[in-house]
RNA sequence: GCGAUCGUAGCUCAGUUGGUUAGAGCGCCGGUUUGUGGUACCGGAGGUCGCGGGUUCAAGACCCGUCGAUCGCCCCA
């Protein structure tokens, strides 16, 4: 008889359980709480999708789209695919729900995302990110309100002191695209010093030259032209708004004027949430404003912003939250006392105690278990103390034990 | 897609220039203690050395391939 053998995980997922659960879950509950308090609505859209949802959207140019997309025929013969982002789907959803109706919209979501990429630490081939997005809103206010929200996400996760908003602005259509012909004849005139990458690049996404790791690509960068020089008076006041606002609400930024991202659908201000604690993926949070994506999808022109952020990796960074623990474990001795313990475990959790049992084990056994919970207290349910209808209350901390009337049980574990 | 390093118990690792039945710590299970956990002591289970092929009298060690992880490039969260 042949061995079995156990299929292994695909490539570039993840099995979470223990510490990296809750490190993952953390992250999650935090950006819930957070999205809360900024008024963000919940959303849910679907993880498949029509693959003209993304390959229109993205740029046909882009990596994501020209190789990292899980895309397939279904059975029906229609190319669908595994979401390798979330604002495209969301914005589908706003026009095929009717949903300016509601505009500005704000939303958020989080949930997995599939990229066909060379997996390292911190990047997967199902990776899970936050989202929120502000749909129909064409001021700057919005910009700093979402901003905001990423900035008290990463305060309140306890990881702000390590990492950087750096901030910069493409200007709208017109100064993005005067703004592109001027790099590319500069780099046209500067095509045979580039690095083999960067003459890629510049058939494909010019900006992308300026952030360039290649020695030889940075001298060329130094007299690059800058976006500065090309900003409309409109987008410049529209950035200048950006800027105070976020200094008006506290928030710390630093300029970049050499950011840019690789989506093409992203106008005005861009942004990212940068740490070196991850080696090469250092963008914790990445996004920026979105005015013409909605148009590449059919809808009517809509203004938007949004962010995402990988949750892999501001679960690396974050301190190990504190696992989940009950307040209490029952501790039956014999049948009759198991019994009697089935009735008051139920009572306790009706109340709203976190109250744990094993299925079988002697005493030395149960406490060990329960020792090795971290619950507080350890109930102990003896013949004697049944006999007077008490329990042995334990605080597994000092050691201490006192009787407790079976009837005040609950009252005495809420109060302590 | 390209380049590099690595793959030995659940985890972290050791394993001489190839040479008997592959080890340690932690963890897990049991016992010392038939009503008292965390400490201590004793014992036990658990590995076809990632997988496949090759060289050799002999491979965990060497060679090739493959899969996976990690690091960098690319790209991105």
């Amino acid at each position: 008889m042949a061995k079995l053998q156990t299929p292994h995980a695909v490539r570039g997922t993840q099995d979470m359980f223990g510490e990296g659960q809750e490190r993952f879950a953390h992250v999650i509950d935090t950006f819930d709480r957070v999205r809360r308090l900024y008024g963000f609505k919940g959303v849910e859209v679907p993880v498949i999708e029509p693959t003209a949802v993304f390959a229109r959207s993205l740029g046909e140019t882009t990596d994501v789209v020209s190789k990292e997309m899980y895309s397939f025929d279904d059975r029906g013969g229609d190319s669908v695919t595994l979401r390798p982002e979330f604002t495209a789907g969301i914005a589908r959803a706003y026009l095929t729900n009717g949903w300016q109706q509601h505009a500005p919209m704000k939303l958020a979501t989080a949930g997995p995302l599939f990229r066909y990429e060379r997996p390292q630490k911190g990047r997967y081939r199902q990776f899970h990110q936050l989202d929120a997005e502000v749909i129909g809103a064409a001021e700057p206010i919005a910009d700093v309100e979402l901003l905001g929200f990423a900035d008290q996400l990463l305060k309140e996760l306890g990881i702000a002191s390590g990492v950087v908003l750096t901030l910069n602005t493409l200007g709208d259509g017109d100064s993005r695209d005067a703004w592109r012909a001027a790099l590319i004849a500069h780099y046209e005139a500067h095509r045979s010093a580039l690095s083999e990458d960067s003459i890629d690049r510049l058939g494909r996404n010019p900006l992308r030259i300026l952030d360039s790791k290649d020695p030889r690509d940075i001298a060329i960068n130094d007299t690059a032209p800058g976006i500065d020089d090309y900003l409309s008076d409109a987008a410049r006041d529209f950035f200048a708004a950006v800027t105070t606002g976020l200094d008006a609400a506290g928030i710390a930024w630093t300029r970049n004027s050499r950011l840019v991202r690789g989506l093409d659908y992203y106008r005005h201000t861009a942004f990212e949430f940068i740490t070196n604690r991850l080696g090469a993926q250092g963008t914790v949070i990445g996004g920026g404003r979105y005015d013409g994506l909605i148009e590449t999808l059919g809808g009517p022109a809509t203004p938007a912003v949004g962010w995402a952020a990988g949750i892999e990796r501001l679960a690396m960074l974050i301190d190990a939250p504190a696992g989940d623990a009950p307040d209490v474990v029952l501790v039956p001795l014999g049948e009759a006392a198991e019994n009697r313990a089935i009735a008051l475990i139920a009572a306790l959790r009706r109340a709203g105690i976190a109250a744990d049992m094993g299925y079988k084990g002697n005493m030395k056994k149960r406490l060990q278990r329960a020792d090795a919970s971290g619950a507080r207290y350890a109930v102990i349910l003896g013949e004697e103390e049944l006999a007077r209808g008490e329990a042995a209350l334990k605080d597994l901390r000092d050691g201490s034990q006192r009787s407790v009337a079976l009837s005040a049980l609950a009252a005495a574990i809420i109060a302590a």
